[in-house]
DNA sequence: CGCCAGGTAGGTA
DNA sequence: TACCTACATGGC
């Protein structure tokens, strides 16, 4: 699962958005834009309130608008957004470098569960965001709800992030370092993050303090766990998020928490968690958008 | 007012 | 191991 994929199937080629840079990417197979940046994994991403069929968010520093003409699978189309960025920053992002019919078809063959899972929600990618902006992200969810997640997020970078410019001359910001975190004298105090604000301040000391390359540099996904777990206020199902979305760790699964609710709720009579194999945290994902989006509100 | 929201730490039996 | 509660906050 480590090992990148060569997409010489990939098509991809810059146009223009409304005279911004955007570049157009053929060839992505079955991948549903709207339900990765619209499935709980990731919290600076939103449905546009200008252009409404389009996602516009922050990563790596940059602004972008993201969509799919009609739900076109095969297709995205990336706008503020030149070729050069593309191959550095989004396609990695966006995970284009991993085997998705392989992963998917490995997690439907586990059980008549997952494969159900899967028709629903196959079309979702894990983002491969910054881990650190993960870890944090994380940590904020804790008792929380999405939205109160996202508008945490958000003023965590208003008041910590370096401020920039949308091509339409909207003020966005970039999520902030650990040692922007740590100088500031106010703190996280009046961030409203609660009980939350010391988890932060541990989190940001042990990332300025290197352990972010040691999690990414960890041999197995069990060492890995330790070492953020290792961080005040990351228990299990924090560690597991912040290892599937922020380090790649498409196994770690937070099977203790809330999964075996969901299960229970999805599926009644399923106990066997020990099928899940390699791609467990994906299969995890996919249950998640099944249980918001198709059993909920 | 009570309950819930992508939990965790610290305590107890 | 399994359960209990405090921890902050806001929406319904």
């Amino acid at each position: 699962m480590d090992i990148a994929y060569p997409r010489t199937d990939l098509f991809v080629r810059q146009i223009k958005h409304d005279s911004v840079s955007a570049v157009r990417i053929a060839g992505l197979g079955n991948y549903s834009v709207s339900k990765t940046l619209d499935c709980g994994q990731c919290f600076r991403f939103e449905r546009s309130p200008r252009y409404r069929h389009e996602y516009e968010g922050v990563a790596h520093g940059k602004y972008i608008r993201v969509y799919q003409e009609e739900d076109y699978l095969d297709e995205m189309i990336i706008v503020n957004c030149k070729e050069a960025d593309f191959w550095n920053i989004w396609y990695k992002y966006f995970a284009l470098d991993r085997p998705w019919t392989e992963i998917r078809e490995d997690i439907s063959s586990r059980s008549p569960v997952l494969a159900h899972a899967a028709e629903l929600a196959g079309d979702i990618r894990i983002l491969s965001q910054d881990p650190f902006e993960a870890l944090v992200s994380f940590i904020i969810s804790q008792c929380n709800n999405i939205p109160r997640i996202k508008g945490l997020v958000e003023a965590l970078c208003e008041r910590y992030g370096d401020k920039k410019y949308t091509p339409e001359g909207d003020v966005f910001y970039t999520f902030p370092t650990p040692e922007r975190i740590l100088d500031c004298p106010s703190g996280l105090s009046g961030l409203k993050l609660g009980y939350r604000d010391k988890y932060i301040y541990a989190a940001a000391c042990a990332a300025r303090d290197g352990i972010i390359d040691k999690i990414s540099e960890a041999q197995s996904t069990a060492e890995a766990e330790k070492m953020v777990r290792s961080i005040e206020g990351v228990g299990p199902k924090v560690a597991a998020c912040a290892l599937l979305f922020g380090f790649e760790r498409y196994d770690a699964f937070p099977v203790d928490v809330w999964m075996k609710r969901a299960l229970a709720r999805l599926f009644p009579g399923c106990r066997d968690y020990s099928v899940f194999g390699p791609y467990a945290g994906v299969a995890q994902q996919y249950m998640f958008y099944c249980e918001r989006y198709l059993e909920g509100k």
